[in-house]
DNA sequence: TTGAAAGCGCTACCAC
DNA sequence: GTGGTAGCGCTTTCAA
């Protein structure tokens, strides 16, 4: 350490007086700091966290349609949750580094983290057995409970599709058709689960269609294709994500009006949903609540070093707006 | 390091078995990697990163409105800007952290970071001085020119500007409209003054609106004020980021269509502009060709260790879609 | 009030 | 072929 040269101190010395530690008079202490504001110097941080014990990095990744070469910072829901929780972590002191979705797993080995959030997982994820097995706690979906170093933090999708078919009905939809997402993930099995229940409970036939990849352009040729084919339904729930104005765009390409001619709810958390004309009724999964109740889960994990396995389970919130509201007619 | 002992060797020889150096009987090799497994061991990478002298770790973030409480991820430029450095990053060995825009400047100084990227940074930014006196290698745009530790990628706004100027004028357009970020960054500054040149050029008074703040919100309220005062202009150039399917209905609100009575254009990165009714025209900053070109500057200057300041020029793109061209009447 | 020494976990070097 | 030792840059004892 050559600022300790150059002030003429130890190292020791200058290190008690830049981090404020120890017992030094004034005078030196300012000397040193001094000493080491005009040399440039900047601990090395790669040090001081070894000598720690913790890495203060906490790994992100969203897992969802893990083989599709897509960005999830595309969706606004991920991109939402991959911001609030990088966000909640900076004010608590750790930095979150950012993971595609696609690498190779031994990626991540060199990787100093204290913890990884793996969003929405797989089936049998690998990434969470191996992390596991490493030791480092992970955090993401109910599957993982009751496994040492599994955090969760869940979703009642059940709920969550069920206001919304109910308030459909209440509206007085019928056939309600499910764009659904087709993944492993609990978010598409457990609403897909919940919407075939919601059905044979009231006797109705099902209508569901699957995207088989993210984006737009997949969720919009299902509703095109929906649309195509016989009498238009009496309503559409994208339960995959989906621009919401584009939905209203392809009713109307097929001369039906929103809401007058088919009712439509989108699981978005889009802003522009409440934009555009008419504004649209979403599911909106609370990323934000999500990324809160995950990283107060994690940073009681890190910092009390409880080891206790625990899960939070968020709400949903249904934004109902014009599209979902069939006009009362007198 | 209690492998070692468990396989009845020493530290040195596990590393190097594990690590695939050194000359080792295959067998030791074997022993030593089986032992390791079955003990669930991981190297401390905190520790190899010390060995080693670098960070492996880029630091990311923002700079645009830095003192608005918003998330640049919701920014589609910004959120491809972000996950392809991230990934390309990855794929040269290379992990990115995200920092969030307003974060207390002290918040990086304990971060292991080899350099960090600062995308559209204000005017003489306090963080560019930061990282660059604490010998930390900068990559942001072309204001670092010349500065020891600086290096950019920037883009040829004026071209870019009148590309879409241009192309608005070949389709009649001669009441341009631009709705402009209010901003420091160099894309709010020098794309101003190129509209302002532009119009001086062809003596043709320049009708530009500012929005304060970023996110679809406040450029659709600018949109609605110019198309609320006087009769409707030739045409709308959005420059700051909007939902492009929101600037039609802005439009159509006022009773116009896109584009027989204004064309439109947007600067915009989101996929749905290709998607929707009509397909809107967009300039792209083309956000993953400034990654590429950020992340090769990136890695010569880290790996080659090569000192000298560097910078590239990166293309815009223009897609002409059906709301910016004129039917023609026959 | 200050400083010397130990050690965080790892790997490169050079003896054996 | 294998293993002891030194040292990456820092902080935390503990002795002076």
């Amino acid at each position: 350490m050559d600022v300790a040269r150059e002030a003429g101190l130890s190292k020791t010395t200058v290190s008690a007086a830049l981090n404020g530690t120890g017992r030094l008079s004034a005078e030196v202490r300012a000397h040193a700091r001094e000493t080491a504001r005009r040399m440039g110097y900047r601990p090395n941080a790669t040090a001081r966290l070894l000598r720690a014990g913790h890495a203060r990095l906490i790994g992100f990744t969203a897992r969802e349609y893990v083989e599709a070469p897509w960005s999830y910072l595309e969706s606004p829901y991920l991109s939402e949750l991959t911001h609030t929780t990088a966000q909640l972590a900076l004010e608590h002191g750790y930095a979150m580094v950012l993971l595609p979705n696609c690498s190779p797993r031994d990626e991540w080995t060199d990787l100093p983290v204290d913890a990884v959030i793996l969003a929405d997982p797989e089936a049998d994820d690998p990434l969470v057995d191996d992390f596991l097995a490493a030791g480092i706690p992970v955090f993401t979906d109910q599957r993982v409970e009751g496994r040492q170093g599994g955090y969760w933090v869940d979703i009642d999708y059940d709920a969550a599709m069920r206001s919304v078919l109910d308030h459909l009905a209440a509206q007085g939809a019928r056939d309600i058709v499910l764009i659904a997402p087709q993944n492993d993930s609990q978010w598409a099995q457990r609403s897909m689960d919940s919407y075939l229940a919601w059905c044979g409970e009231r006797g109705i036939a099902p209508h569901a269609v699957a995207t088989q990849r993210p984006g737009n352009a997949a969720v919009l040729k299902a509703a095109d294709e929906v649309l195509s084919e016989g009498p238009p339904p009496d309503a559409l729930f994208a339960l995959a994500e989906v621009s919401p104005p584009l939905m209203i765009d392809v009713a109307r390409k097929h001369g039906l009006s929103v809401p007058d001619d088919v009712l439509l709810v989108c699981c978005s958390e889009d802003p522009v949903a409440a934009h555009c004309a008419p504004p649209v009724t979403t599911l909106s999964m609370q990323p934000s609540a999500i990324a809160a109740a995950g990283m107060e889960l994690l940073l009681d994990a890190l910092e009390s070093g409880n080891v206790e396995p625990a899960g939070r389970v968020v709400p949903t919130r249904l934004d109902v707006r014009a599209s979902s509201l069939r006009k009362t007619r007198e």
